[in-house]
RNA sequence: GGAGGAUUCGCCUAGUGGCCUAGGGCGCACGCUUGGAAAGCGUGUUGGGGGAAACUCCUCAGGGGUUCGAAUCCCCUAUCCUCCGCCA
């Protein structure tokens, strides 16, 4: 959520960005309504339960006075008691009517508060999903037909090597489900410790999260918005299957202060990534490019927000770090505003080269959250100046299902072996070449 | 799943219907003292809402209730602990 002040300073700039957005702005002015219907509440209960609270105050010391007067004051004070007790009985009613009403304008305020989507960054580009800007082109990508190659695509190799057996997937759990097997599951378990190594080399907290969690922690992060529809939920227990670590990461510190001299503090998660793929039904049905289930390491930062935009900038430098040692050509890309999550101010892709389609598709993607989910988390930073909400970011380091296609497809050979990337073989026990069964 | 117990300001704790407007200790911060430190003494130390401010309201795990008035009594929920059962 975003800071209540700042819409009611500057509520253009609240339109402005949902507008820039694709999104409703209608609501800017609903909310402006309700804060004002709500702090008027506030006001209103506050001064009714301070005079409560004044008359509670003589009560007592009046029921003294009565049980220790004479026969002769007896009627008086007891007639002012009950006097005392019938004006207090009446202002009772009218404190429980005026906290009910607070209590709605305060429910209405929050709820549309929930429904406002992050404030984007003026530096995303604006637009749709096609608007966004290639930040830079990284890497040579092989002239396979001058090397003689016809290009396989990764199903074709994940067969070549028993790798991927995408139809027992399917008669197991259905579309979009797969199996790891044999080299295959060895290189997942590769690209993670070769992450989860870059990453703790780099001060990172690894962290083994929950993949199930409560609908606090859901909504906390955003994902019960527009993103809803591609959420796993368990009816039966009411509770969600994360679509990535950053939900039990963020969700890690909720209701908590950090010391601000402790920031950033930096987690990296390995966990298995649940989606519904809703709305993407016929797109990319192929493989194991998009699927309801894979395993992602990410990372995930509690920033100072003056120091937000620095550390997405390392978040970046991390994540192509960890492609260039995979030695796969990429682009950058800087999402614009339409395609940015209700959480994100500002989002970059890696896109990785995929030769069996030619073209650069999304392998990880790192957000500023700014302060957006720290609100809604409650998670705030002490420093000199006070309590107040601190940044969140997060970024994949590895979506390994995506990363594999990505390292088949590009480092294939023409007989179907594909050769290992050099940062790669110590987590496979030094094999520079997987060569087919 | 069953039976008990617990949950108060970072930590420990007092508190069984009205001077609880939540007390004390530890820790922490600042000050006094000191050549410097320790000790000692003093002051401060949960968050949040409203208000320009004075000030005011909320916050004793969360939610409901009883009452003129609830940390305190009642009900529900959550989490943790112990024991039993079941399972790995």
């Amino acid at each position: 959520m975003i800071d209540l002040r700042l819409l009611r300073d500057d509520p253009d700039r609240v339109r402005a960005s949902q507008r820039a957005r694709g999104e409703d702005e209608t609501v800017v002015d609903r909310l402006v309504a309700a804060d004002e219907a709500r702090r008027a509440a506030e006001v209103s209960f506050g001064a009714l339960r301070n005079e409560q609270k004044e008359l509670g105050r003589r009560v007592g010391p009046l029921q003294g006075r009565l049980k220790k007067a004479g026969d002769d004051e007896r009627p008086a004070l007891a007639a002012e008691l009950d006097a005392l007790l019938a004006g207090a009985a009446d202002l009772a009613e009218r404190v429980k009517a005026a906290e009910t009403a607070r209590d709605a304008a305060d429910a209405e305020t929050t709820a549309l508060l929930a429904e406002l989507s992050n404030l984007i960054d003026p530096a995303a580009p604006v637009g749709g999903e096609d608007d966004f800007t290639v930040v830079e082109e990284v890497g040579v990508r092989r002239d396979f037909a001058a090397e003689g190659i016809t290009v396989r695509d990764h199903v074709e190799i994940g067969e070549l090597l028993g790798a991927i057996d995408i139809e027992r997937g399917a008669k197991v759990s259905g579309s979009r489900f797969y199996y790891l097997t044999g080299i295959g599951a060895l290189l997942e378990l590769a690209l993670v410790n070769h992450a989860i190594a870059l990453a703790c080399g780099n001060g990172f907290t690894p962290m083994i999260p929950p993949a199930l969690v409560k609908p606090s922690a859901m909504e906390g992060t955003g994902f019960l918005g527009q993103a809803a529809e591609n959420v796993y939920r368990l009816e039966a227990d009411d509770m969600y299957l994360v679509g990535t670590a950053e939900v039990p990461l963020a969700a890690y510190h909720s209701d908590e202060i950090l010391e601000a001299s402790s920031l950033p503090r930096r987690y990296v998660g390995y966990s298995p990534c649940y989606r519904r793929e809703a709305g993407s039904g016929g797109r990319d049905t192929r493989g194991i490019f998009r699927v309801h289930w894979f395993d992602k390491v990410e990372m995930f930062s509690y920033a100072h927000p003056d120091d937000a935009v620095a550390e997405h900038a390392r978040l970046l430098g991390w994540e192509r770090e960890f492609f260039d040692s995979l030695e796969i050509p990429y682009r950058v890309i800087d999402v614009a505003s339409g395609d940015l999550g209700a959480s994100a101010a500002r989002k970059f892709d890696i896109e990785a080269w995929v030769p069996s389609q030619e073209r650069y598709r999304e392998v990880t993607s790192t957000s500023n959250c700014t302060e957006f989910q720290a609100r809604r988390l409650r998670i705030r930073m002490r420093d000199e100046d006070g309590v107040r909400p601190l940044a969140t970011l997060n970024g994949t380091l590895v979506a390994v299902t995506r990363a594999i296609v990505a390292l088949l497809e590009n480092h294939q050979q023409a007989d179907g072996s594909v050769r290992v990337p050099v940062a790669l073989r110590p987590y496979l026990g030094g094999r520079e070449l997987l060569t087919p069964l």
